[in-house]
DNA sequence: ATTATCTATAGATCTATAGATAATGC
DNA sequence: ATTATCTATAGATCTATAGATAATGC
């Protein structure tokens, strides 16, 4: 069927553009702030052409969210700690990005914000998942004796807040550095073999 | 001089009522989100009445932020380790106040904020202040082998990211639980007597 | 006189709807 | 026919200014 699937991928291939226009966009001015006019005139498009691809602000939105999913995409049982490592590297490389969450983040815990439900539904899974990365490589116990259960929030805190740091004084803080910084702390891992 | 005393009084009576409502106001939206006619309508006061006050939004901004470094106003030099154990319990009691700052600082990494100046320099400010903490207590090495100049990051790092994941589960995240719990990753203080 | 507050209003936006026009692909 | 885009526009807001009115405290 030739026709439908030209026909999806020029329509995806436009919505595509559009969601990275929204990312800058956000990036630029939050979520609020960024105008759907604004983000039109980034892919040479009025706001009513834009509202052609996206019905309303909230549904481009969630296709930003959409594809926020897609990138960490290792599957959640091949993540390892020294793949984290590599992530924040990869990640102190495009701030425009991390600086798009972290205003999507910062926004979401305000009353009402459409990216709310989505946000804590990720920090469950998230935790959850770097709770059983950790098992993995440390056991039940880690060498100072927190649970993975315990220690998984912390390692999502520390990434979280070193980015805000790192986005407000990229030269003040060495991101990378800190978040080894913050694994050696949680101490050798045992060998598992 | 007790007309002058007593105009500046009942005017700034008026100030801190009008912050106030602005720091619920952000709460809620956000500051971008949150209107002079929401916060005016708070304290019962038209917009136009609220901008004889503050001559305009951004004003009332620095206004809320100053209010902001009253708070933790322990003096520099008087803070210690287990003092902030109490601040994150506090916090934890006052999830208004976290939200207010929260949605702020993660609106403040968009372009052209007006309180980016203000979390820059604040965040190198409490670095350098949790570097001395860490320092008196521990030494010049903590029994990690970290120095407090790249604890410092760290500590900060969890504090912020910890209110995040709280903010939006508070069933979910002990976030005093989870602070001692890092604390603990640092490991033992040395006696220092 | 100074201060606090109000009404009226200018001038920008912003999201979303309605409906026309052109291009595309059977 | 379907899809993409545009113009026109409704209806809400939003910040800020201008200027009137009332209250306060010498």
């Amino acid at each position: 069927m030739p026709y439908r699937d030209g026909m999806r991928a020029r329509s995806e291939g436009r919505r595509a553009e559009i969601v990275r226009a929204a990312l800058e966009a956000i990036a630029e001015r939050g979520y609020r702030g960024a105008s759907l006019a604004a983000v039109a005139e980034r892919v040479g498009l009025t706001q009513q052409g834009l509202l052609h691809h996206f019905p309303t602000k909230e549904a481009l939105l969630v296709a930003v969210l959409k594809e926020r999913d897609q990138w960490d995409a290792v599957p959640d049982t091949q993540w390892r700690v020294d793949l984290l490592t590599a992530l924040v590297e990869y990640n102190s490389m495009r701030p425009g990005i991390i600086q798009t969450f972290s205003a999507l983040l910062g926004e979401s815990v305000t009353e009402g914000h459409p990216a709310r439900e989505y946000f804590t539904d990720r920090y469950t899974r998230v935790r959850a998942n770097m709770a059983a990365v950790l098992r993995t490589e440390y056991g039940d116990r880690l060498p100072n004796g927190l649970t993975p259960e315990r220690t998984a929030p912390l390692l999502v805190a520390v990434m979280d807040g070193l980015q805000y740091q790192w986005l407000l004084d990229p030269e003040s803080v060495d991101m990378p550095e800190a978040f080894r910084d913050f694994l050696h702390l949680l101490g050798e891992k045992p060998d598992r073999s």
